[in-house]
DNA sequence: GCTTGAACCTCTAGTGACTACAGGTATTAC
DNA sequence: GTAATACCTGTAGTCACTAGAGGTTCAAGC
């Protein structure tokens, strides 16, 4: 089940390996070379060797780490829980506790983000159940936007920058 | 159940309202000054009259319009869907379809939103049980961020921009 | 060897929806 | 009169990229 691949460090290609261009990493780890070029800048991948051109050449660790990147923003883990995480797997004698830490911290943020959403599609969904068509002036989704009252949730519903 | 107060233009205080700073209109209605100056600058508020020494006057007028805003923003309609809802609302006797359109389109997103978040819940729920808790060399967390294979989801989880 | 087109390079600016700060002016309470 | 607070404008920063300008390098075909 576990291999020796599991090494995020892109260091010391071994003698013979192929090399490949920013293109052809984007495309097998799934996102932009811009985003390549972005991740290197902000040092969640280290700087490429380039080849006489000034071309960035990669090798297959290369892949692995940026699919790990990928992977875990996917999750919706932080540019910073991601430099940790990362931080973390070039280090597996480390416990893996401060793992565990950070990603129930997120799953409890992930949780806390699904309510406030769950609350907000229902009054929407109650909203739009109500409506009965006829003018703006007689429109439930206008007077349940214009009052809060109106709402069968209490508090606010957490702000637009919380559900996304 | 409804009454003349819907209309939300912010226009012609009657003779002897009061007229209140942007401090308090930014307390009445949930938000920070700098968000009422924003709004004004992006042309959600018209911009406010001014008193001798320059500083804005605002009516309940502005309160309601504020509120409705912040409302919607809360519900997590874009500014420029808030900018659509506005419009039709400072237009009672216009047919309220085009309200029901908007609001269904956003009820659809936030379904979209809601089902990603829920698959990375569950696969975050998943990955924190299943690890036993020793180095971070055989930790669970690391291996399924390492390998999409290994994630109970087929695609992938959406990309983070799409769950916040 | 030459040409063409794709891929690559750096650097800067833009996105959305605010937020924070600097450096100044006005109002209000005592 | 003075001190604290509220307000003003304008600019820059946030997050995680994305897009574009303007140029260089590479690979393939002739």
């Amino acid at each position: 089940m576990k291999d020796q691949t599991t090494e995020l460090s892109t260091t010391e290609p071994s003698t013979t390996e192929r090399y490949i261009g920013i293109g052809e990493l984007a495309r097998e780890s799934g996102c932009k070379p811009e985003t390549v070029r972005y991740y290197e800048h902000i040092g969640l991948l280290p700087s490429a060797p380039r080849n006489e051109g000034n071309q960035r050449r990669y090798t297959r660790a290369a892949i692995r780490r940026l699919t790990f990147i990928r992977h875990s923003r996917d999750f919706g883990f932080s540019v910073e829980a991601v430099r940790e995480l990362l931080e973390m797997a070039d280090h597996p004698a480390m416990p893996c506790q401060e793992v565990d830490t950070l990603a129930k911290r997120h799953l409890a943020e992930v949780e806390a983000r699904l309510a406030r959403l769950t609350a907000v599609r229902d009054e929407l969904k109650r909203m739009i159940n109500q409506c009965a068509g006829g003018s703006v002036g007689q429109c439930h989704i206008i007077d349940v936007l214009s009052d809060h009252r109106l709402c069968h949730q209490s508090g606010p519903h957490g702000g637009a920058e919380i559900i996304g």
